[in-house]
DNA sequence: ATATATCGTTAGCCGTGCTAACGATCTCCC
DNA sequence: GGGAGATCGTTAGCACGGCTAACGATATAT
């Protein structure tokens, strides 16, 4: 298609590609036993320190029952590990355990053997070009939550 | 600040970038009752004319089970209609209705005012740029798809 | 002390992805 | 012609992720 240059025309590319992007990258991480969403909680566990599972289900942008049964399942694999607060019985917090952060520097390789190789194959130029592209996507999503555009730096 | 320039770094953006926008776009389907696999595979039927289910199940990237429970919703929905093959009776020829039509518009439409006011607002030379990155996104898949870039196998 | 609010979980629904197995059909080749 | 094998779509059954509704436990406010 291509037929034009109109924003509507980008919105439904950047869908598109967004879409053929993810199931590609899913394959992979079927590999590693760790769907994206888990891997992708799981890094913000690993990466945003202790959380508590609210945080974490709106750092996710999914309803609590959700992150609870994403936590269940990181758990169960001993990625993660639930532990109370004794100042407040109702939190739960989530912290990463050492098996966690290796499975996710695991999944984080596997995802890049294929992505990251794929980008390699970019010249130099369009390499720029794609980190700008990806920042700009980043800016659109932060506009459609609700913030104003150009909030984030650089 | 920009963490890393490394290819590595960007591969975990652009993954977490096509994570964030689906989900927010996820919403704007569910309010149409088309989820994004339907409205995926609905585009292809409306621009790609008449294919079968295998054919549909390819161009989508998934297994023909899988494309056999999204036709039969989209069918179910009258949005689009199973057709048998006169000379090869073992096929299924998928065709979209009117309603079908109109039903990608609409999709689409909702999606678009979302997706593309966020887009509106980057400036031109955003525009551009964003244009630019998409396109690149789109060769990374195809590398994927394509070239394993690294894998042995096959 | 009682009411209200918050947090996480459970239960249950639906949709999407897979593999395995099956029936129907076509094709090839004897 | 007829059997062997390939191909196509479906069904069955599993796992997972998304949701809402409802509930228990706990904290807080009145």
């Amino acid at each position: 298609m291509t037929k034009g240059h109109e924003p509507e025309d980008l919105a439904d590319q950047l869908h598109s590609a967004a879409i053929h992007l993810l199931r590609q990258l899913r394959k992979e991480d079927d590999a590693s036993g760790l769907s994206a969403p888990r891997l992708s909680a799981l890094s913000v566990v690993v990466f945003g320190g202790p959380l508590t599972l609210g945080e974490l289900a709106r750092a996710e942008q999914v309803k609590p029952p959700t992150m609870t049964r994403i936590v269940t399942g990181l758990e169960k694999d001993g990625l993660v590990k639930r532990k109370g607060d004794p100042r407040d019985r109702r939190l739960t917090h989530i912290e990463a355990t050492p098996k966690g952060h290796k499975a996710m520097a695991a999944g984080r390789a596997r995802r890049v053997e294929k992505l990251a190789s794929a980008v390699r194959q970019l010249e130099r130029k369009e390499l720029a070009e794609l980190r700008r592209g990806v920042q700009l996507v980043r800016d659109v999503v932060a506009t459609m939550r609700g913030k104003p555009a150009g909030s984030s730096e650089e």
